[in-house]
DNA sequence: CATAGGGGTTCCCGTCACTGGAAGGTCAAC
DNA sequence: GTTGACCTTCCAGTGACGGGAACCCCTATG
C-alpha cells in the first residue's frame, strides 16, 4: 500500500501518517523507489492512532497505549490507569469551559446588542463594578 | 512602574508582558536605562487583557475587544457578536469533549483494571467489535 | 571603592501536533 | 515524450507563551 491508500482506509492526511513515521510510532518499509510500502499491521497502527487520538489522548499517552496493546502481558490495569487521567484531564478542561462560558453567557445576555455604546461585557472586562 | 510591580498588579508573568508588548498590544514607554516604564493606562490595559484572556479569548480577539473598548463611538453589537461567537466556540468544544468523555468513560467502566490482560479499552482503540 | 544581589534587557530555542509549500524524483497513461 | 498524479525530503509557520543564556543597571554593604 502506498501512503495515500493507507491515508485514506485509516482516516489520516498523509502528512500526519509522515509525521508519525518521524516521531517513531509506526516503521512502514520501503520499496526500491523509496516509496513507504504500508502493511496491514501499519494501517492497523494508524486506525488505533488515529481512534485514540480522536479520543483526546496525547501522542505520549497514544505511545503508551500501543505500547500496551502490543505487550501480551500487560495488565488491564495499566491501560485503566492511563485512561483514567485522561478521562480526569477531560473533566477539568470541561469543568473549566464551563466556568468561562458561565461567566460569558451571562455578559452576553446582559448586552444590549444595539448601537450604542454602552456595553456590559467591556464593562466587566476593564473591572468596572456592574 | 517597573515590569514586575505591573505583573503582580496585573497578574500576568513578566514574559507575557514583553510578549505583549512585542505583538503590539501594548507599548509603554521607556526609562532613560531601557527599562520600561508602565503608566496606569498600560496596567490598565493589561488588566482588561488577563481577564478576556482567562474568558479563553484568544490573542486577536483580545485585540478586537481593546479596540472597541477604546472606541467611544462603538456598538454593543459589535462586542455581543464578538463575544457570542467565542460563546458558540466554547460551546463546541464543551459538546467535542463531552463526546470524548461519554465514550471514554464508558471503556474505563467496564475495564476490570486488575492483572489480567483483556481489556475494552484497547479493544475498542484497535477497532475490535464488542 | 569593590562587589554582591536582585532587578531589568534582548535574543533564541522549545513546546504540541501537525500543516503548507518548495524542490525534485517516479510512475502510469495518452 | 510529455503530461499529471503521486511520492520523497526539507524548511517554516502555527498560538501563546516559557526557559535560559548573556549582558546591563541600581542599590546596599563590607
Amino acid at each position: 500500500m502506498n501512503i495515500a491508500e493507507v491515508a485514506t482506509r485509516a482516516g489520516l492526511p498523509p502528512k500526519t501518517i509522515r509525521y508519525y513515521e518521524e516521531i517513531g510510532l509506526i516503521r512502514p518499509r520501503r520499496q526500491a523507489n523509496g516509496y513507504r510500502a504500508f502493511a496491514d499491521a501499519d494501517l492497523h497502527k494508524l486506525a488505533f492512532l488515529g481512534r485514540a487520538r480522536s479520543l483526546g489522548f496525547s501522542i505520549d499517552e497514544c505511545r503508551t497505549l500501543m505500547a500496551l496493546y502490543e505487550d501480551r502481558s500487560r495488565a488491564s490495569a495499566d491501560v485503566k490507569a492511563v485512561a483514567q487521567a485522561h478521562l480526569d484531564a477531560i473533566d477539568a478542561k470541561i469543568a473549566e469551559l464551563q466556568g468561562m462560558r458561565g461567566t460569558l453567557a451571562t455578559l452576553v445576555a446582559h448586552c444590549a446588542g444595539d448601537h450604542r455604546p454602552d456595553c456590559p461585557i467591556l464593562a466587566d472586562l476593564a473591572g468596572e463594578a456592574c
